[in-house]
RNA sequence: GGAGGCGUGGCCGAGUGGUCGAAGGCAGCAGCUUGCUAAGCUGUCGUACCCGCAAGGGUACCAUAGGUUCGAAUCCUAUCGCCUCCGCCA
């Protein structure tokens, strides 16, 4: 797996999240009714019930062990079902005494009192059921938030990344008549990257670029948010880098993710963690939950250059040298909102923006279609955006664009009203989400310098980033 | 940092302990009108869950969570968010 793919990741209930939150430091007071709030976590278990079988083989495949939690989730529903018919009954005959005491006419006579001793039991004993229903509730929750979402049908079987599938291949390498150099070489001899500088400001996986380099992470991103815009019709959205849990939550970087991210300290005095963002896609996915849309205003479609940070625990010893893996990266990134029945062909459109941006930039390249193994969490349906890099003599991914279905709308509760004609008032349904980086620019310019480097050293500066590179063609050694 | 205010259904906005899932308006939907015409009239119109073949019935939800009470949108506490004023500051 690389580090940027799965960087679909997905938050949900808005106010569930802090509910649970809280469920740790008080025990005692596990959040009552928290499960039937506006947003439906429901759904998905309904589905996940009724689908029993099949979402047992669409899990498996991405691995034996994600489809483990059903049985208990199953259980589980059967438990939540008996309790809410036991609490509802007593909720129900606790309603009609309450309403009954408030015809009586004479609050201080014996029949009054009587009732109201009556109902103080029968109100205690209510809330002990609720909390049972509530218990109950919040086991199942914590299961499903826990399940990744399903694979499309047509994603190809497979446990990693050697079963991927290549779709197409863009472009050849460009030709040579010397040894290339990597990018770490390549910048360090020109004077734009400096990992010496870094690591001693904010030790590894971080890069200094100078001059020209900075330029050029500069150019390459101001290029790719104005393709995005004015040729893909993206809107430009500027967002925090610090989001909350909830957030998380909803894209479903948390709760099984947590290792990835850097999380703020001081923040203690909060009723909530804050995190830096691994993508704009947190940020930028959860820009409308909570709320209603209405059907005219969909497609959305967003355009995000943000940083990026990312621990990379368990990534120790790899891609240790240059720039392709750090801890904060540039990045920008292409979400977009829609229907359901459109998500499928936005997916392979935003696919093709992102590939615009490589072919603009003249880079060769190739797409991928992941294999179930090898798909991010919340994703159904992944390509794989990987670039040549010469100095490695392979490709590398530089892009992962995904279609998320309604897993992550569920989560963050991003929701539609169909204006179906003549139907009434339609329900409201769950948008399908879906993300692509496009591009990474650090990966970008790693590819820029390594597939345009000159015998010489120098490094030709595509065509299309001149205009935001102040004229310059090429870049030589700093002085 | 100090002081105060606010948070109700897609939107606006009533509602200060009982019959309130919540007036009214707007938007939406259905129908009727077509000399009040970029209109009028009538009706309808929240979400989720549970039971039920269905018809239908039930429960919960007035930022969130606790609490008081026989009973909470309404009272108390905490939290979240927004707004105003003062101070400070990029």
């Amino acid at each position: 797996m690389c580090a940027l793919s799965h960087d679909g990741c997905g938050r949900g209930y808005t106010e569930r999240r802090e509910c649970r939150r809280l469920r740790e430091p008080t025990l005692d007071t596990a959040c009552v009714g928290g499960f039937t709030s506006a947003t439906n976590a429901m759904l998905d278990l309904r589905y996940v019930i009724e689908n029993l079988d099949s979402v047992r083989v669409s899990l498996g495949r991405r691995g034996a062990a994600w489809a483990a939690p059903l049985d208990e989730i199953s259980a589980l529903a059967q438990r939540r079902r008996e309790a809410i018919m036991a609490s509802e009954k007593l909720a129900k005959e606790l309603n009609d005494a309450t309403a009954a005491m408030a015809k009586i006419a004479d609050k201080k006579g014996a029949e009054f009192t009587a009732a109201r001793e009556k109902n103080r039991a029968l109100g205690d004993e209510r809330k002990q059921f609720e909390r049972a229903q509530a218990e109950v509730e919040l086991d199942i929750s914590d299961l499903l938030l826990s399940i990744p979402n399903e694979p499309a049908a047509d994603v190809p079987d497979g446990a990693d990344e050697e079963h991927n599938v290549v779709v197409k291949t863009w472009g050849a390498a460009p030709k040579m008549d010397f040894t290339p150099k990597d990018h770490h070489d390549l910048g360090t001899a020109l004077g734009i990257l400096d990992f010496e500088r870094s690591g001693r400001l904010s030790g590894p996986r971080f890069a200094v670029l100078w001059g020209a380099g900075a330029m050029l992470e500069r150019a390459l991103a101001q290029f790719m948010l104005d393709v995005h815009v004015t040729e893909h019709g993206y809107t430009e959205v500027y967002t925090p880098y610090l989001v909350k849990d909830s957030a998380l939550y909803g894209t479903g970087n948390l709760p099984k993710f947590g290792d990835q991210l850097f999380k703020i300290a001081g923040t203690d005095e909060r009723a909530y963690d804050l995190y830096l963002i691994p993508t704009a896609e947190v940020p930028v996915t959860n820009l409308h939950g909570d709320e209603l849309l209405t059907e005219a205003e969909l497609p959305k479609k967003y355009v995000a250059f943000t940083p990026c940070f990312r621990a990379e625990a368990g990534a120790a010893g790899r891609d240790t040298r240059g720039m392709i893996r750090q801890h904060q990266f540039d990045k920008v990134e292409v979400v977009q909102l829609v229907r359901p029945e459109d998500s499928e062909a936005a997916h392979e459109a935003l696919t093709r923006n992102a590939e615009t941006i490589l072919e603009k930039l003249g880079l060769h390249y190739r797409r991928m279609l992941l294999c179930a193994g090898d798909m991010g969490f919340s994703s159904k349906k992944t390509y794989d955006l990987e670039v040549w890099l010469p100095g490695q003599q392979r490709f590398r991914e530089i892009s992962s664009c995904s279609n998320f279905g309604d897993f992550q709308a569920r989560r963050a509760a991003l929701r539609y009203r169909p204006s179906e004609e003549g139907k009434g008032k339609a329900k409201p349904r769950f948008v399908h989400t879906l993300n692509g980086s496009a591009l990474a620019v650090g990966r970008t310019l790693v590819a820029v310098l390594e597939q345009y480097q000159q015998e010489d050293g120098t490094v030709l500066i595509p065509e299309v980033l001149r205009p935001y590179c102040r004229g310059l063609e090429r870049i030589t050694a700093r002085t």
